[in-house]
DNA sequence: GTGGTCTAGACCACT
DNA sequence: GTGGTCTAGACCACA
């Protein structure tokens, strides 16, 4: 799984770090029960700051995408808290949704989007 | 339209002030050509700092929301950029349908998630 | 309200700062609606760095004492999950009760010690 | 006697490890005189480290409950230190009654707690 | 002026 | 060798 951090934007890195994680877990390019690197390596390999990729992995944590393991240490185990999910996910599409109305995206045009992205994820 | 701000959301102010009124154009509540409250005014109403307002406005300009007028103050004027637009959404909706892959939201209940609010704004 | 840092302590700094708030709490030293004083502050004051001020808020936040209000800083606010707070408790009191079972301390002692703390607290 | 160990837990393994064995002998699952496991057999038989037992074990002799003898290992043996367990005891009783209090758990519950732990132990 | 973010270095506890 | 803790300094976003 390759990580890359753009420097220039204006989101912050533990953000993109976690996204790219996401990412990864949705894809399936890291499995459920598998361990992802230490603070200190991932922090090496990606050539930014111990402390931000710790604070990426306690961000993940707490939105229960991984659990902390003493001996394996950062371990993918998604827990899924449904209701609430759904719930943070209408809310950010409601804002995305009303942006698209502004900029002229049709009904249509979404639907599609959601589509091909779901394509692109789940390998379809 | 009713603006109510969250002060102990992790949102900062004045992205919730401007969500707020891009959903109030995309539900034509204000439309196309009417003027928002002065900065002033606005942000004694909402209980705010008038810098604060005075970001939401900026930004919103710069997205191509509002343009700023020296005697009408702010006039809704949408600018459609929508290749921009739509490149900016699917950016977005990227990290938003891995995030509901984790969560176990399926692609079904995210289109029927995308009619509800669509319906919900345009009043279908 | 006052606050000491034991800095011999085997206890972490910034679990210090949150018991003592806790403390303060408990006994309407502080009360629900007033702020804490800023990172910046109370750090110069306790004579330690920002940073571990920043986690304490942070935890007492996660453990629903405090909230932070953009405007207003950290906030008491109790957030009072009782059933969780219940079951917290009970698992602490085992293993305490267990250590004074060994030490030959009487279930008439504990009972009496929690009297004499409950009388501390609440100025009875 | 039966030990589980959290390796979720924020609670380090080698404390839960001390955790339990006070229990076993609060609940007189192992009583003054007997052995603890080897270090090497529990560590086999939990799923850890030697290095961890042995410091729980440690800590256990310099808390005053077992002693290490070359040839029997691990041997329960309490050393009642009274008056240093009770201020220990009171300190820890402070925090967590300050929770209770923040948390809306009444005195009266507090001693319901108390006794139902005491009765689960003593077998009463 | 405030918190948020990032970096950096150091020490210790834990495994 | 790993994460946890603490310190420190810097810059930026926010109010």
């Amino acid at each position: 799984m390759i990580i890359e951090i753009d420097f220039n934007s204006d989101e912050a890195i533990y953000i993109q770090l976690r996204n790219q994680i996401i990412m990864g877990i949705a894809t399936s390019e890291i499995q459920e029960g598998e361990s992802l690197p230490s603070v200190r390596q991932l922090a090496e390999t990606v050539g930014i700051n111990m402390h931000t990729v710790n604070k990426a992995y306690t961000v993940l944590k707490q939105e229960g995408y991984i659990q902390l393991d003493r001996r394996k240490g950062a371990v993918i185990a998604l827990d899924v808290n449904k209701i609430e999910a759904v719930e943070k996910m209408r809310a950010q599409l409601r804002i995305l949704l009303a942006r698209g109305l502004c900029k002229d995206i049709s009904r249509v045009e979404v639907h599609e989007m959601v589509d091909e992205i779901y394509d692109e994820m789940i390998g379809g």
